[in-house]
RNA sequence: GUGGGCGUAGCUCAGUCGGUAGAGCACCGGAUUGUGGCUCCGGAGGUCGCGGGUUCAAUCCCCGUCGCUCACCCCA
């Protein structure tokens, strides 16, 4: 695009809180997703993709109507059929759609991850997107705080996996919908003996959200909040021998964890088990993964009755933990830069590219303008091991010129024929044979000649 | 959604107490009629985020707006 077009007025740019991912910065989003499938895989999770959108109503039956992502942050409009669709804000409750409308949630247990993009309209601010992406797991079927243990301890191994060590494991209990709808009227009559003792928000919240009251940073609010009843106290016994048998798990497979009894989440189909796992290097949006068990919701939306828990993790958030981390994630250098100079010679360089990617050889064809100077230059900067060079010589005598990069070595010039002896030492170690030349086009990976 | 800070070349930034701008890196070319890395020389690239106001004159001051950012809020 020239200059003078990404200057004028009228240039299109991106919808506000959302962004593109240029080839720079996705090395390390590749890395952490390769990561992800590999965890995910040795706990037998499979894959699930569901359309980004759905009816208005499924994740108002399953997040809550009075909650924040509901009232405020969705992206919902009519379709032209008049329909009310929604960009999902979280992925659980497709899951859960897909599961009842295929027929298989009920049956047996599963154990699903989805990674994608999800849609929310919040102020963006570091670590916070209007588009963001989610990796995430469910396990449908077991109600025991074994799969709770299983959740958690596989985020915890996709950390350790990622080298990120400072991560800290905050645990709640919700209990079950009733005792949480009977301790929270509990904790609005206690609040509202001392509504004098409150910040202007926290008599706000009173009413509509009083265990958001117990989360406020304000100082002064302390004594109130800390005299408070506590929702972990006034569990129900099933609830509360779920948290402990989870609790004893977790100890038991070595991973610290610490009580947070005001961790509640914003979305309203938890039950029992609530989990986040927070950062200290991210300001204000220290959640890096939260999740925890949701046995209403397969009813709520109208499947068989089935308990499920789950996690979700911000891809964008744990990426910027790596990049301060200092992870390399560099994307590989071709092994060959094809560097063709002369009308003659450039007819026969796209073939003798192919020729180098038929013997496994990672190859670009520099398609680029200027001289064998510039080519060779481009050539040195791609980081390439060697050029393989084509003037009008080469081309005239079916030959090519191979031209170390990383090293001393000489150059050499040899029949395009007999490219295969020349590059010895280059080949990668299982190279197609050739009588089968295109044995697999999906392998990209460049020759290791560490 | 609320409040604060900041928007100058592709990137990181300097600068103009109001007189229309610079560096480093990156890019392109030359020194080397077909050979990179080091060095030297040169070039291209900015309506100083956008719109309005004040002024003889605004990139600079004022207002608005958009974007980023920090905190609140919320959460991944």
């Amino acid at each position: 695009m020239p200059a003078s077009d990404r200057r004028s007025r009228n240039r299109l740019a991106s919808v506000r809180g959302m962004h593109d991912l240029l080839p720079g910065p996705i090395a390390l989003w590749q890395h952490f997703e390769a990561a992800a499938r590999d965890v995910l895989d040795s706990y037998g999770f499979e894959e699930i993709r569901t359309p980004l959108l759905e009816r208005t109503e499924l994740f108002v039956r399953s997040i809550g109507g009075a909650t924040d992502i509901v009232e405020k942050e969705m992206y919902t409009f009519a379709d032209r059929d008049g329909d009310s669709l929604t960009l999902r804000p979280e992925q659980t409750a497709s899951c859960v759609r897909a599961g009842i409308e295929n027929g298989f949630i009920h049956l047996g247990v599963h154990r699903l991850w989805y990674m994608g993009p999800m849609f929310r309209h919040e102020r963006p601010q570091r670590g916070r997107f209007r588009q963001f992406h989610q990796l995430g797991g469910e396990i449908f079927g077991p109600a025991g705080p074994e799969a709770d243990a299983e959740i958690i301890l596989l985020t915890a191994r996709l950390w350790r996996r990622l080298g990120l060590f400072d991560l800290r494991l905050e645990l709640n209990s919700l209990g079950t919908p009733d005792s949480r709808r009977a301790y929270r009227s509990r904790l609005m009559e206690y609040l509202l003996d001392r509504r004098a003792d409150l910040d202007e928000d926290g008599r706000r919240r009173v009413e509509t959200n009083p265990l958001r009251v117990l989360d406020s940073k304000n100082p002064e609010m302390r004594a109130v909040i800390e005299a408070a009843p506590r929702l972990i106290d006034s569990l129900d016994s099933e609830s509360r021998d779920h948290f402990d048998a989870l609790r004893a798990m977790l100890d038991e497979a070595g991973e610290p964890w610490t009580l947070n009894p005001r961790l509640v989440r914003g979305l309203d189909y938890y039950t029992k088990t609530v989990f986040e796992w927070t950062t200290e290097r991210l300001g204000a949006q220290n959640a890096v993964c939260g999740g925890g068990r949701y046995d209403g919701l397969v009813a709520e939306i109208g499947g068989t009755p089935t308990p499920g828990v789950g996690f979700s993790a911000g891809i964008e958030r744990l990426v910027a933990l790596l990049v301060e981390s200092g992870t390399d994630a560099a994307r590989e250098p071709p092994a060959a830069w094809v560097a063709a100079v002369g009308t003659d010679a450039v007819r026969p360089a796209p073939a003798v590219a192919e020729a180098l990617r038929d013997l496994g050889v990672s190859a670009v064809l520099d398609a680029g303008e200027g001289g064998f100077r510039a080519k060779l230059r481009r050539a040195d900067r791609s980081g390439a091991e060697f050029a393989v060079i084509v003037g009008d010589a080469e081309a005239a005598a079916g030959e090519v010129s191979i031209k170390p990069l990383r090293s001393d070595g000489p150059q050499s010039t040899v029949a395009r024929a007999r490219l295969r002896e020349a590059l010895t030492g280059w080949l990668p170690q299982a190279a197609p044979g050739e009588d089968s030349p295109q044995a697999d086009e999906t392998c990209s990976m460049p020759p290791d000649h560490a």
